[in-house]
DNA sequence: ATGCCGTCCATTGGACGA
């Protein structure tokens, strides 16, 4: 079983991207971020016709995010927002769950967008680890279900140095900051295992390159988007892929998709 | 470098992102 993880940029500006690559790689599930439409105007027709259920948790013109799959979440167990704060206006997360081919037991993926934080010095940043906060209290709760289950997105945390080509660049960034980092190996810490790292210690790992001052080019990198497993399926990983060509297409995201096989 | 690039939404420029 395949699941995906990808900030997407735009849903409707990353169409034809987003129907290649879900052609060329066919995840079972796809958890994307960034889809920066309201539920009415998510392009769905096209993406169906490729074989996949959609659900969606929009906004208008930023945030957004959404669930593709092979075969559509069971009955009822669609959660949209990360519970805590009712007050909460962004469309951040989306979870539910999934039939697992050739398995009993069903998978729960769950798909977020972390706040970004920046910049410092602004409530943004404290959004950013009120937030986490919440995610850490939910992810617990997913844990003690004692069940597989992931949490796959855009965390926006570089965790480590090595997950940065230029680590001093982002000293001074939301991304990089020690809270952010340690509510981040809070996550890791309740039990749940980065699956990318479960597969290799390797630096030079990267999920984003910005557009900007030719990051690509010059593969100046960072690793922000994980996929988190639960012990029940973190001992199912196969293996992790990241599919870093996707950056080099046409009209590409700055991210690229991340992919998780579970046996 | 309060910069660079890109998307969205609103109306040629601001908000937001990382």
């Amino acid at each position: 079983m395949l699941v995906a993880t990808w900030n997407i940029n735009g849903v409707k500006a990353r169409l034809e991207t987003l129907l290649a690559w879900l052609d060329e790689r066919r995840p079972d599930v796809a958890c994307l971020q960034e889809i920066k439409s309201v539920d009415e105007a998510f392009p769905g027709a096209e993406i169906e016709k490729l074989g996949y259920h959609i659900e969606t948790h929009g906004q208008k013109g930023f945030n957004g995010v959404a669930l593709l799959s092979r075969s559509a979440p069971l009955a009822g167990s669609v959660l949209r927002g990360l519970p805590g704060d009712p007050a909460d206006e962004q469309s951040r997360f989306i979870e539910a769950l999934f039939a697992v081919p050739g398995s009993e037991t069903p998978i729960r993926v769950a798909c977020l967008y972390l706040p970004n934080g920046n910049p410092l010095g602004t409530e943004k940043f404290p959004y950013k680890l009120g937030w986490m906060d919440r995610l850490e209290k939910h992810a617990a709760l997913r844990l003690a279900e004692e069940t597989p289950c992931i949490f796959a997105g855009d965390y926006n945390v570089i965790p480590e140095p090595e997950d940065a080509r230029n680590p001093a660049d982002w000293l001074g960034d939301a991304l990089f900051q020690p809270e952010s980092r340690a509510a981040y190996r809070r996550l890791i810490n309740l039990g749940y295992t980065d699956a990318l790292r479960a597969t290799t210690e390797q630096a030079g790992v990267y999920t984003f390159w910005d557009y900007q001052a030719g990051a690509w080019p010059r593969n100046n990198g960072i690793r922000i988007d994980h996929l988190l497993l639960s012990p029940e399926a973190a001992s199912n990983l196969r293996s992790v892929a990241i599919d870093k060509h996707v950056r080099g297409w046409e009209k590409p995201s700055d991210h690229v998709p991340v992919i998780a096989e579970i046996a």
